[in-house]
DNA sequence: AAATAGATATGCCACGTAGTATACTACTGG
DNA sequence: CCAGTAGTATACTACGTGGCATATCTATTT
């Protein structure tokens, strides 16, 4: 097998198979809350809706067990991975330690380029201001955290990062008062791009974390006030 | 679908499933080194071996390729993910801070009798002493660092902490003077233990980094000794 | 050197198997 | 006669097999 010049499935661009298609609209489907978290799903009824036959449905599902956005009960089906209050704890606190630990790394070695890139994208989110949907703000938010995590020149860690990124964004797609935390994200997000500039890798640290303990606490003031369905509390 | 009092598939003690037994072959072969990294290997091949159809391998390589333990090309094959000393870095890089967290969380939420556990783990890794198997080693130091995590109280975090203690494992299986790390890890150990019996969250950290810092630059020293093949240097 | 044919890989599908939960039935005890 | 329970039938589910179609790589031929 010559794999010269090649790259992985991973990297690949143009994802065609049927699987990568059903794990690509599964997953949004459950980030977006189409799928609510507890909702049991099957094989052949997500295969009749995605006009494609049972195999490349389990594939996705599969994969997306293995992510944690469902769980697989043998011989019995899936369901999308309830919620807890815990669980959203924990979620926060890893991705506070990868989140910080990427910013510190970053800090010593982004370019000038890219400082300015971030600059643009902390703007960028400041533009939609307040009547921002929550698919935008979402978009947005990954970006900028994105280009970061890249900064810090560890592939791993970035992948990491974007995961719990990703798992973040969907709660941000039950939390529905995004306004209320949104003007203070933006500010964080500029004060981040500020220590970068001046190099300082334990300043960004704490100002990544703190970052992620702002929106922590926004998230969850938004979500006791406004309950959602397949949420423990 | 009624799920009361059942446990998902993750956490099956039972996996009679022909897809979790090629999963679990085939990861035993890629971390114990059977399976080189760099080397390809492929559907009908493997399905031919463990006598079963493609479908379990197939899904099994798909896990794997999620775990970044292999590669995934598409109509062309699969292959073992290469190794190089660039991964090498990043992975202990991100175990470092994934492991000082754990620590410093299970220095505040430790039980004694759980600490005592520790201190039994320790002495059992260093009653192995100096013909210690790799593998013995590798089992008594997982053990012994899954149990830190799991003091963490954080399942997220914890699980993390594990598959990237195997895919250390996976290197430790190839640097194989494992002798030269033995001593200092055991001794690493034990100070570890020490100071989460003083319930200092901080220096339990700072301790599992410096830890981590040995363990890589003693596997490092045993490579560059004893180059391995599929490893770029 | 370019084109082509063969070999081999995955991608996907239809079908059969087996395990599980539910609804129904029959039986038992009051 | 009725209530409750044990057993059974059925209708789902995922799981696994084998085969076909298609894409890619290699070796040969022009």
């Amino acid at each position: 097998m010559n794999r010269t010049g090649r790259s992985a499935v991973s990297s690949e661009k143009r994802g065609k198979s049927l699987t990568e298609q059903a794990y690509a609209i599964l997953r949004e489907r459950v980030i977006t809350g189409v799928l609510p978290p507890g909702v049991d799903v099957s094989e052949p009824e997500l295969a009749d809706q995605l006009q494609m036959s049972k195999t490349p449905v389990r594939e996705a599902l599969a994969r997306l067990c293995v992510e944690g956005l469902m769980e697989a009960f043998p011989r019995r089906g899936y369901r999308v991975t309830p919620v807890t209050l815990k669980d959203m704890d924990d979620l926060f606190a890893v991705r506070g330690v990868l989140e910080g630990t990427a910013a510190a790394l970053a800090a010593q070695s982004l370019t000038e380029d890219e400082l300015d890139a971030l600059d643009r994208l902390a703007d960028a989110s400041y533009i939609v201001g307040e009547d921002v949907s929550t698919k935008t703000f979402v978009t947005s938010n990954e970006t900028f955290h994105s280009a970061i995590a890249q900064g810090s020149r560890n592939p791993r860690l970035h992948s990491l990062v974007m995961s719990h990124l990703e798992e973040c964004a969907r709660l941000f797609y039950m939390g529905t008062r995004i306004r209320d935390i949104n003007p203070e994200t933006i500010n964080d997000h500029h004060r981040i791009v500020a220590v970068l500039r001046q190099r300082d890798g334990e300043k960004a640290r704490l100002a990544m974390i703190e970052h992620n303990e702002n929106t922590r606490k926004g998230l969850f003031a938004a979500m006791v006030a406004n309950p959602q369905p397949g949420i423990s509390l």
